[in-house]
DNA sequence: CCGAAACATGAACCACCTTTCAAGTTTGTT
DNA sequence: AACAAACTTGAAAGGTGGTTCATGTTTCGG
């Protein structure tokens, strides 16, 4: 998926392409990060990677497809992280409750990945749709899990997940990217959403 | 507000200056708004305002500050239109369904503005920011309000708050922005995501 | 009605950065 | 060893678009 969909002649052959184009990748991760697409520029990207300005367009056609690439990179190790936080067989409430304390730990861990997804809505529009739209299916799929299951309410869909994707995404923009000392930890946010899936905020 | 704090010299005096200054606000925002900020040109915006390119910079000092001023005025444009969706005699639970209606009418008709903030993680990280923070203090205190009243939990804070505002943010990108012709109208958004808000999705 | 300040104009300037390219070096295969 | 393909290099081309500025026009108080 590392080149997206779109199959150039870009592709490394030997073992030292695939390392330069690695080199590249990470460095344009920091450069992205760091200053956002439109003020990190190409020749920074390769000062950082080690490499000579020419050898960027061995592996890219230009500086938007280095960003797809990332994106669907990221994009992929965003789910990869979520699932791997998630066990299988724990309650459908629980589940959610993982997948949140994933999100934040993972996000936290990397938050260039949570800049340069957002900065795909401006740069790789139809990728950070793909993007949210995959997660929102799953997320839809696991409360239809659970409802069956009768962990959950049987009349949920896509609007709750959606709301529970956006619940995610902005207290890992205010409690992992935004993160200050007297913030709780990742542990004690995740529970609190959680309380409110369980039983919502009204008075007990 | 509609420069910001920093007071520049460029403050238009006459009935003609506010008009032409009226002007390139109305024409920043429709070209931010199609093309995002790199697209957009100073040179287009003034074409759609009808003035001539050197005019711009009579009134603001570069395109980041049309940028910011934008995003200034629009932030308030949407806690304006909150609060006016709001009926506050209503209770705490009706007040929030409220808030999220009102977000996701004035979403989709103002579709720009959607945009334009979204785009100031990247070009105003600073207003960003406080754009987000001001509206999640507001509902940390209506929540506050809720709990006093008993209409909801007394245990409430920041970090529901922003679990709340990611929902409606998220819903209103889903469900506005980019609404099709199958999905539920705003009220049914509204309420679903409100009774998540009551009760919860826990089985019942 | 006059003068000064405010405002309008658009060609030209210029800095920046993406992309190209021709020439050289390394890798891997026969 | 020899050759072709893969890869590297960095100077320079080429475009774009933000910003300046000298000149001309309109506004408005006195």
């Amino acid at each position: 998926m590392t080149q997206g969909d779109t199959r150039s002649d870009k592709q490394p052959r030997t073992e030292r392409g695939r390392r330069t184009l690695r080199k590249l990748l990470d460095a344009a991760a920091g450069e992205f990060g760091d200053h956002g697409f439109h003020d990190a520029s190409i020749s920074a990207i390769t000062a950082r990677a080690g490499v000579a300005l020419g050898s960027f367009y061995t592996y890219f056609d230009s500086k938007d497809a280095i960003f797809r690439a990332l994106v669907s990179d990221m994009s992929d190790a965003v789910k990869q992280a979520a699932r791997a936080a998630i066990d299988p067989a724990a309650s459908a409430l629980e589940i959610e409750r993982q997948a949140l304390l994933g999100f934040l730990n993972f996000a936290a861990e990397h938050k260039e990945v949570y800049r340069i997804i957002d900065e795909a809505e401006f740069v790789d529009p139809a990728n950070y749709r793909a993007h949210y739209e995959t997660i929102g299916k799953r997320i839809t799929e696991r409360l239809a899990t659970g409802g069956d299951k009768g962990d959950l309410r049987p009349d949920l869909g896509e609007v709750e997940a959606w709301a529970i994707m956006g619940m995610n995404v902005f207290l890992g923009l205010r409690y992992a990217i935004w993160a200050c000392e007297n913030d709780g930890a990742a542990e004690d946010v995740a529970s609190r959403a959680n309380s409110i899936l369980k039983r919502g905020i009204g008075r007990v």
